[in-house]
DNA sequence: CCGAATATGTGCGCTCCGCACATATTCGGT
DNA sequence: ACCGAATATGTGCGGAGCGCACATATTCGG
């Protein structure tokens, strides 16, 4: 094993998400999972503390507690589910502004990093990452936690594998 | 510029970061910036609470506090620095067990992502990265705290400029 | 020699989070 | 149709990790 190459872009990771959570941070005012909340809740209609809470990989409390945060910041509202026990979370027009900003913040940290390589390292390199993550075998779950942040504006074709992986499940 | 690159990159970044920092909680049963503390103090000989505070981007409080923890947990100990004002922190034997402990779970973390990869493939993308980290304009803070976690003893020559960059300072 | 700079320690409070417990709703077997 | 189990949420309580403001000790510089 490469035990070389694994530490470099242990170290390369490390100097990405100090920046994206820094820039998070500024936007939101707050940090933890709460950035990556706003982000999740923004991508779909109906999600509710319980995937929240196995998507951010906290516990149910501390979930709660983070869309009571939300909440009080008028980023995020709390309407009645479907099944009468859940509650289904929307994003407030501040809500959605404010992950706009978070997204475009994330996207501009990791460019700023990225953007000393010329335009065919920077394919080749996006190739090799994609061979990456296509090939981890991951559940439905897994593939939520890893894009908990994210752009879905720019991800389209997620290289994250569907439906096979981990027994199907 | 290519978002859907950065994307991807920031995506695997987190999950890189996810793994390290869970093993990391496993292995010295506390979080934050504790784990690289102790990374940290056993790079140098006589580092100081303040070097320490500049490397890990916290106050100065939250240094000292999280030197009381490493002390408490017999990790760390006080002595007293060259300059009279100085605190030197040198791990004990038990610390300088547990940072061993801390690196082995780090680099297996990030291989456990890299080794799908064919040996060929994570050789591509281990150059990619070096250029990546060569060509950043790092000051010399920078480059201890983006190599905070780094595992001395796998990372030989480490591609993060050193004298020039960033005016000189 | 004395004020400024440097380095550390402390009181206090905040944010983020987990555990244990409580409540409400739905599901499933008889 | 009914009742225990499962599901989903909310709450009391406390701890970990950190920052601000302040205090103290040592060294530096004019």
């Amino acid at each position: 094993m490469e035990t070389g190459i694994a530490n470099l872009l242990g170290a390369l990771s490390l100097a990405v998400m100090d920046r994206i959570e820094q820039g998070a941070r500024e936007v939101v005012g707050r940090g933890g999972e709460t950035p990556a909340a706003l982000i999740v809740i923004g991508y779909g209609q109906g999600m509710t503390n319980d995937k929240l809470r196995r998507i951010l990989g906290l516990s149910h409390s501390g979930t709660v507690r983070l869309v009571d945060r939300l909440v009080s910041d008028q980023l995020v509202e709390r309407r009645p589910g479907k099944d009468g026990r859940e509650v289904a979370l929307y994003l407030t027009v501040k809500g959605a502004a404010t992950r706009n900003d978070l997204l475009v913040s994330r996207i501009s940290a990791v460019a700023s990093l990225l953007d000393v390589l010329s335009p065919a390292e920077t394919k080749r390199l996006g190739m090799l990452i994609r061979e990456l993550l296509e090939r981890q075998d991951t559940s439905e779950l897994d593939r939520f936690t890893i894009c908990r942040m994210c752009d879905d504006r720019v991800c389209t074709n997620c290289p994250l594998p569907t439906t096979k992986s981990k027994r199907d499940r």
